[in-house]
DNA sequence: GGCTAATTTGCAAGCGGTGCAGATTAGGTG
DNA sequence: CACCTAATCTGCACCGCTTGCAAATTAGCC
């Protein structure tokens, strides 16, 4: 997502008018790696402008996403969350806690899709799940760590984390 | 997801009784390959058991999955399908008829991950979405096609299909 | 055939999300 | 700066999917 200063241009750009609303959620959301739902957002954004309404979050979110500068991404049984990081990556969802973390996938189409024949593939979304590092500290300090392989093995993540 | 028969015995062998609701939603979901939601099946059921009711369906489907014996795939913005195939597979999801087909993806483990940094992966799910061959037959009938290149190249399929 | 716990059913209610219409306001105009 | 108007915000009703609940029914055991 761009940043609050640019969204602005942009908005005015498209003739959008740029309302303390929709700058409030422009920054809540910028740089933001939470994957939020739009109640999370709303509680945040309530404290900092009582009275916002939980429509008008709603509303500036989809339209942020028609725009493109938000994603989607439906987690099991909850509500939308919103990702404002729109570069081609994927997710890792915590099984205790449900929190999403973004990963980063480069050999893609090295897959090996069998059963694939006739679809045009436009797009795959991968989601992982199991424990996040967090949880899994919390697991083993109190018991013995069972001896389970992870499905994949992590790369050597030389300058992964910019 | 178990035959009929099967089930019926897996079930009194848990003090769960067969009814003949369960009888039928059985034989509906047994190889069904077609990922219904829970409005189809009860659409299907009700042409055979008129009368029977939406929450039993949603009852029995629950406990099917609970059981192991159904996977429960959320598709964006829909309701939940049922899938009665439980061995490791992953979904082509058409953007036009929203369709699920079933792919097999044979080497998930040589994929290099990065970010997942102390994330205990226990399962990953693909998604891959664009146009099933059905619909991609409809397109280019009449518009020219265009050479969109596929992220994913297809193994030769070798007695994929069995 | 009778008993009883499991199941089914119908309906109300919960939850996430959207449509709508009246009140409000950003931002352009003179 | 005051004014105008289209864009926006708000509150509320409502929708689609799913679950909770309690009364009525029934499978499976004796
Ligand atoms: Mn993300
Ligand atoms: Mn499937
Ligand atoms: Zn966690
Ligand atoms: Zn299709």
């Amino acid at each position: 997502m761009l940043a609050p200063a640019e969204l602005t241009r942009v908005f005015r750009a498209r003739g959008l008018k740029v309302t303390p609303q929709r700058q409030l959620l422009f920054t809540l959301l910028h740089d933001n790696e939470t994957h939020p739902t739009v109640e999370a957002l709303f509680a945040t954004a309530s404290k900092m402008m009582p009275g916002i309404s939980l429509r008008t979050v709603y509303q500036t979110l989809n339209d942020l996403a028609a725009m493109g500068e938000l994603q989607m991404v439906q987690s099991a049984g909850g509500s939308t969350r919103f990702d404002p990081n729109v570069t081609e990556h994927h997710h890792a969802q915590c099984d205790r806690c449900g929190e999403l973390h973004d990963v980063y996938v480069d050999d893609l189409d090295r897959l090996r899709v069998r059963n694939l024949d006739g679809f045009q593939t436009e797009r795959a979304r991968i989601v992982f799940s199991g424990l996040c590092a967090a949880c899994l500290s919390k697991t083993t300090r109190t018991q013995k760590q069972s001896n389970k392989r992870s499905i994949t093995k992590p790369s050597s993540n030389k300058g992964a984390n910019k």
